[in-house]
DNA sequence: GTAGGGTTAG
């Protein structure tokens, strides 16, 4: 009967080969018939040693001859089944498990073997096949906690946490009785899922069965405590261990500590267990270089390489990768990729470490050259293989490579996998593609919460705050649970819109769900600050406790943007004072603090800093650097940082040229841009900004009109409005003001504010009164609520002596509740910054002041035949109110201050918040002559150097 | 009569 159902291939056809099992004693290669004929005196191995053995083709043939009645073996058929289903469980064959199956039905009367049955779950839960398993164990009329076992271990071993949970609460619910083999089943299924409750829970029910000293339970207890990240309830059971002498129960505390990052400990009890004499496994080496995963603990690591390569065993897959991984952790490429060419089982882990190492130490061109190699030599990609690629091609935003990627993960289907496709997210929001990460996320069944945090992110980089909040609320209707980086990201969304009130709601949020941590703080202080809030920016910042760099930075840069210079330098100084080194980005905004202030001084005390401290001219601080200089007044000093930058970037190149053009250095700006086209480095918007400035600075009218036409055709860049701004400026300053006009009506994007701006100044400089009254229309019903603009439509007016028009503006002003920021000059003397208003007595060396200005005028009216140029007082007043309000504007106070304090012949820098007036800028020329001293004028709009009367505008000071 | 625990990459 049961003989025949077999299998043809594996029961072997009688003509061909009528072997039986190969005998032991068969080294004489006897016929095989023999056996047949001489039964009695061979001793033929049973099925259970033949399946011991391990070959699965020799168990089927025994199997074959003893249906067959050909086996003299003693033993049920249930048995013989069952040894081969072991076999066949332990070699993962699940189409032989099949076959099995197929014939244990087909030759009947065995169904209702619930021994077999068990067996045969038992056989497809190890060879992955669930489903068959759990059919078979629905079936089952009669179970044993055999069959409970077998189910919940298949459940686990093919990483079904939750099922086997489930399976575990049925089993309770029906009184079945849990044995010992059951805990380390369920407590794994617990580690896996993290549910440290149910841990316990069910550590308190194997305490009162009686299985808590069972070593297999103590084990799987550690295991599970350690993943459910209660290390020291790990460690308790680990103590209360007597006997040690189980290398697993070493292991599973040493990886408890590994996983907690905790290397120090988890080394110590490495040690300890190497003291007691426990002999190593695998196992243990793995979770000891686990361990070893900071630079700092690299000679340990090396340590146990050496002694794993005395043990002498062959290098064992997972040991080879943990060493690899090791090496990586550490920083150390070179080492992990001699451990991967000498390894010779790789596997997937392997290649992966391998690849998520480059990309890990930011080697993102090795990663994906690795990767093609890999491609070429069909290496088989997974989601790891995936996830690493991407953050390669999202680094270097190389959309090509994150495409052909997500072109491989369409075709595997892998794209279905939410890490990959989080991914995909990514990759495509940091190379700026938001159209494809939409694409991406509308093909996404099932979006977790990194998905919803990523897409909002990916919208906030790329300009799209309001999307980004969109989609938060959207998150927030389908029920997904908003963490510190979704709210970080939302943060940044708001705070780009300077939307204060959201940003006040989303702390309020923060606040409500207990969501505040260090990082989000910070971001507070920051989105205040941006939002030009700097009482509710500086109450953040006091309220958090542990401030790092970020919080201090945050708050300086709040400062800096908010004009407290002298408050950000203050910061500063505490932030060191509180022993918190600076680093880059805060080096960066106190800079930027520096030039805001023009403090030289300072900046030159922040530049020898990070000289010392060791930090290398490159990057946003060269850029810093530069500017800080050139805004300090000696471009000179950018000139000479910008010379020692060896790699120099579009920023950089830029940044030059904005200080030359800032102080008049037209020339410079124009043959900086050519070297920087010869070197390669490609302009961008702002480059073109700087360069249409610096011709507009110089009277260079032609050569920016030319650039104009470089950058759009040459360079394909869509100029902005204030590109058009400059243009206009520039045809403004050379008085061809109608041209101008016609510029700003042919322009191809609405002209802005910014637009009509410079030709309202054009204007005003030239006395259109008609053209004048256009732009200044436009610009006040554009941008109604900038103070700034009523002060240039009524200098226009008053310039053109239309008095009337000045004070209809200023009534404008006041019904609208705007106030203009009145005018300020502000000089570094010694280690101060003393600044000054117009008309100002509060110094408190004033008297001397005024003093020394009314001598000053003497010189200047005595010797340089000074007059003053009473159409500059911008007021209608009487001629002699007028000349009062000249000789008291507030940058003539800053220099007479300075000739009072300043070494004889040392430079004079003074910084003003609006622009010179002309009368001031006749009377610092000719200060210049006769007090023999350079004087530095920084004003709203640029740079003025004073020499001997003459300045480096070249009078195109407006 | 059966079987069970510890390890790697993002």
């Amino acid at each position: 009967m049961a003989s025949s159902t077999l299998p043809s291939h594996l029961s072997s056809p009688p003509t061909a080969s009528p072997n039986g099992p190969m005998l032991k004693t068969a080294n004489l290669q006897l016929p095989l018939r023999t056996a047949k004929f001489e039964p009695k005196s061979i001793k033929i191995p049973s099925i259970k040693e033949i399946c011991k053995q391990g070959n699965l083709k020799e168990a089927f043939q025994s199997l074959t001859n003893y249906f067959a009645g050909q086996n003299a073996a003693h033993c049920s058929s249930d048995e013989a089944y069952s040894w081969v289903l072991e076999l066949c469980a332990d070699k993962k064959a699940l189409v032989e498990g099949r076959q099995i199956h197929a014939h244990i039905i087909t030759s009947n009367g065995y169904l209702d073997s619930v021994f077999l049955r068990t067996k045969l779950v038992f056989m497809y839960g190890k060879c992955g096949a669930i489903l068959d398993a759990k059919k078979l164990f629905d079936e089952m009329p009669r179970r044993t906690i055999f069959s409970w076992n077998a189910m919940i271990g298949a459940y686990v071993s093919t990483g079904q946490p939750w099922e086997a949970l489930e399976l575990y609460r049925d089993m309770r619910m029906l009184g079945v009785d849990v044995d010992a083999r059951t805990f380390p089943c369920i407590l794994k299924a617990c580690g896996m899922v993290g549910d440290l409750k149910l841990g316990t829970e069910i550590h308190g029910y194997a305490f009162k069965s009686g299985c808590d000293s069972n070593g297999f339970v103590v084990n799987a207890l550690v295991s599970m405590y350690a993943k459910c990240e209660d290390t020291v309830g790990a460690r308790r059971l680990f103590d209360r261990m007597q006997e040690r002498d189980d290398v697993v129960l070493w292991n599973s505390i040493v990886s408890a500590y590994s996983r907690d990052r905790k290397p120090i400990e988890a080394l110590t009890i490495f040690r300890e267990m190497q003291r007691s004499g426990v002999s190593m496994n695998t196992y243990t080496y793995v979770s000891a270089l686990q361990a070893c995963e900071e630079p700092s603990f690299r000679n340990l690591g090396m340590e146990l390489h050496a002694a794993i390569l005395k043990s002498n065993d062959q290098l064992h897959v997972y040991v080879a990768n943990a060493l690899l991984v090791m090496y990586a952790r550490c920083g150390r490429m070179r080492e992990a990729a001699q451990i991967y060419h000498i390894m010779v089982d790789k596997d997937s882990v392997s290649w992966n470490s391998m690849l998520s190492g480059f990309v890990q130490n930011g080697f993102y061109n090795e990663a994906l050259q690795f990767f093609q190699e890999s491609l070429v030599s069909g290496q088989k990609l997974d989601q790891a293989s995936l996830i690493s690629i991407l953050g390669a091609s999202s680094k270097l935003e190389k959309l090509l490579n994150g495409m052909e990627a997500h072109t491989f993960a369409i075709k595997t289907g892998l794209n279905a996998d939410i890490q990959v496709a989080n991914s995909l997210i990514d990759m495509y929001a940091k190379c700026g593609r938001v159209n494809y990460m939409e694409h991406v996320c509308r093909s996404m069944l099932d979006m977790d919460q990194i998905s919803w945090t990523t897409a909002i992110a990916g919208y906030a980089q790329n300009n799209g705050h309001m999307k980004a909040l969109d989609v938060f609320r959207e998150a927030q209707a389908e029920g997904v649970e908003a963490d510190a980086m979704m709210i970080g990201s939302v943060l940044l969304a708001c705070t780009s819109l300077k939307l204060i009130n959201h940003v006040k709601e989303t702390h309020g949020y923060i606040l409500k769900r207990g969501l505040a941590d260090l990082v989000l703080n910070n971001t507070l202080v920051d989105a205040y600050g941006e939002c030009s809030n700097i009482a509710l920016a500086s109450q953040m910042f006091e309220v958090i406790e542990n401030k790092d760099v970020v919080s201090w930075t945050s708050m300086i840069s709040a400062y800096v943007d908010a004009g407290l210079g002298t408050e950000a330098m203050k910061l500063f100084c505490s932030m060191k004072e509180s022993g918190v080194e600076p680093d880059t980005v805060a080096l960066i905004s106190i800079l930027s603090a520096a030039a805001s202030l023009s403090a030289l001084k300072k900046g030159k005390e922040v530049h020898g800093f990070l000289i010392r401290q060791g930090f290398i001219l490159e990057g946003s601080l060269a850029s810093s650097l530069v500017d800080m200089y050139a805004r300090c007044g000696t471009p000179e000093n950018s000139s000479k940082v910008f010379n020692l930058v060896k790699d120099k970037d579009t920023v950089l190149w830029t940044c030059m040229i904005h200080a030359s053009g800032m102080h008049g250095n037209g020339k410079l700006a124009t043959d900086l841009f050519n070297r920087m086209e010869m070197e390669s480095v490609r302009p961008d918007h702002v480059t073109f900004l700087a360069l249409l400035y610096a011709c507009s600075h110089s009277g260079m009218t032609d050569e920016g009109q030319k650039y104009l036409e470089i950058m759009r055709c040459k360079y394909n860049i869509a100029p902005w409005p204030e590109h058009y701004a400059c243009v206009v400026d520039l045809l403004g300053r050379a008085n061809r003001l109608e041209e101008a006009y016609q510029f700003v009506k042919s322009m191809p994007i609405e002209p802005n504010a910014v637009v009509w701006s410079a030709l309202l100044g054009a204007c005003h400089v030239h006395s259109n009164r008609e053209l004048g009254e256009i732009a200044a229309r436009k610009l006040l019903s554009l941008e109604p609520e900038n103070p700034g603009n009523y002060v240039l439509v009524s200098n226009m007016f008053a310039a053109t002596g239309r008095w009337d028009a000045v004070e209809q503006v200023r009534e404008l002003m006041r019904e609208r509740g705007l106030k203009k920021s009145p005018a300020c000059s502000w000089i570094e003397i010694r280690d101060e910054v003393h600044s000054f208003m117009a008309r100002d007595k509060s110094h408190p060396q004033s008297d001397q002041i005024y003093e020394k200005l009314a001598q000053i005028i003497e010189v200047l009216k005595k010797e340089g035949g000074y007059t003053p140029q009473t159409k500059y007082a911008l007021h209608n007043v009487e001629e002699e109110e007028k000349i009062k309000i000249l000789y008291s504007h507030s940058e003539r106070l800053a220099i007479a201050y300075a000739l009072l304090e300043s070494p004889e012949g040392a430079p004079i820098r003074v910084t003003k918040n609006l622009r010179v007036c002309g009368d001031c800028h006749a009377f610092i020329k000719l200060v210049s002559k006769f007090f023999d001293r350079e004087i530095v004028v920084r004003d709203a709009s640029r740079f003025h150097h004073f020499h001997q009367g003459n300045c480096s505008c070249g009078d195109f000071w407006e």
